[in-house]
DNA sequence: GATGAATGAGATTTCATTCAT
DNA sequence: TATGAATGAAATCTCATTCAT
């Protein structure tokens, strides 16, 4: 009983990601993600007191999901080019392997105001720049150097999707990374 | 009297890509553009038949404003890396003099919400990219050459936008530049 | 068995009335009763049909709990003008003891939501007024003494309830009966 | 035109206010008053931003109003004991002429929490009294007395609304004057 | 061209009531 | 008896668009 409680919760979780990273917010309705659960609007409210915590639970689980991905991908260790490669390697995996959650988060940060509560996955990035500015190891400075590379996995992402890209993901990947190894390391 | 009719259309797509580009095309209703315009509702519809069109209207001469931007940095001349550079310099001084028009493409085209029957600037870039790359004087993809440079580009904008960017802008303009420039030329 | 059902019951009807009288009927909804009471919506309805029967439920024996008061003070004997000052007595008692079911009782009367079938409280008093008057030894018509009667007690109990009085209660009471007494019997 | 404007808005005022008083605030629906009218729903909207606007434009204007009558029966003039009589007069006579109005006041009060801004009918009776009472000339505590007459009018008006008063009403307003005369004052 | 009232469709939200467990 | 998820109807409010003036 307490399994199926959380388990349309689950469902109205993945139907509202699913729609919102489709078609935005605002043209996702409450309807819109009942209907995909197969439940009507009023039972939404059981388990959501809005539209907006829906929103909001999502962009929750997703920033900490993607957070503990880079941190994860920090702490296999290695040497800090070896860390920098993994760090690149863990935001594109994670576009690639939830392409949704990874556009939710593109979505919502492009279209609403940063609440100054949600600590974004950048900033663990950021430290690590940080990092390697103070030991002479980034090229540049470590806000660009976040920018360039946020800012390309992104494109590759975007491109991706709208079948830009010809070449296998693994090619690219491997592509990308290296790229951007040699334009910011060293 | 051609004069001023197309004085408050200019003026309707002026007040609608500021209120678009800051709150969202759904969030931007008639009734705000007009006010901003110091007209009425109905008077917007003298001009454009629905609010899709005013969009589309705007999509259309962004678009164009920047290839131009593009096509005329191609032809200012010089060798290949002055052109690269040129590019890149084209693409920055549109985002940050026009940061409005900027953030209606970038919105605009996450969206998906329209039809994306445009041809993008990008696609300029891209074959002087393809050239390049046939000339072995790229070091990856030009498709992935694009995404780094339109990525870069897009996250610099955003974080000068949101003030995560302490330094000048003509510092990190040119920073920038020589940063892509080593990482996809040579 | 039946001891513990009605022992629910009442908890029900309590704290119905503790929150219909404070927010109103229809600002007060079922989830808020089994909230109050520590039980969940769906099991109000094992022991009212509906909403409507809790209200009609309490209509009733908060009417039968007042007429039943003014009967008793009508009761306890003595001269025409005891009789009379016992009443006015029982009223405010009534209304300052149980403020919520006499809030309650206005309330309901008030809003013409609900059908007023119910035989009032005034019933009692306007038969002993009317005894009265044919005495010759009541001041006015008896509805219209009626009508002082429960009006005046009736603001009193508003103004006491947002504190417009600074006095005691005892005194006020006695200056209401006397008031009261004064105007309407001799 | 500018006609036409408060026309409409004086229609949705005036249907809201036959409505709230007649079955309440809760169940009358903006549908409802919009039909009452002849418009739709959306149409109130770009006369009043909200139901709750039209109750607080509502309030604003019938407690302007019973003031307004109450302190030009006061300015009539006369010896106290004839303002006195005027004031009764001035509020039977509008709990009369406008029971629309006066039962919206009796229900917003009974069911709204005072909003601090406004300033009740009630004080300005309540002065008057204040200064009666310096003067020994009032035969109970001010507050006692506003809350007998207030009191007293509106059981009044209920019991007229509901039929139990037999008798015609200038009779019984003569009646409540000289009764509550002989009761308050001397 | 311009005004602004009105429409009509649709979105979010609320809630009494039902029902499977 | 009790739970709480779900329904379904209705309420408030929004807004692109139309239209009489």
């Amino acid at each position: 009983m307490g399994e199926k409680r959380s388990d349309t919760k689950e469902k109205i979780l993945e139907a509202a990601l699913r729609l919102f990273s489709k078609k935005g917010f605002r043209e996702t309705t409450i309807k819109d993600i009942a209907k995909e659960v197969g439940i009507t609007e009023g039972a939404i409210y059981r388990h959501f007191n809005s539209k907006d915590e829906i929103i909001h639970d999502l962009l929750i689980s997703i920033t900490n999901e993607l957070k503990e991905a880079i941190v994860k991908s920090m702490e296999k260790g290695g040497n800090e080019e070896e860390i920098f490669k993994n760090i690149i390697e863990a935001l594109i995996d994670y576009a690639f392997n939830k392409p949704e959650s990874y556009r939710f988060l593109n979505l919502y940060h492009l279209l609403k105001e940063y609440p100054q509560v949600i600590h974004l996955p950048g900033e663990q990035i950021l430290k690590f720049l940080n990092n390697l500015y103070a030991k002479k190891k980034l090229k540049t400075y470590p806000e660009v150097a976040l920018a360039v590379i946020t800012g390309s996995v992104e494109r590759i992402f975007i491109f991706k999707e709208r079948n830009f890209l010809k070449h296998d993901t693994q090619l690219i990947k491997r592509e990308l990374i290296s790229t951007l190894k040699d334009a910011l390391i060293g």
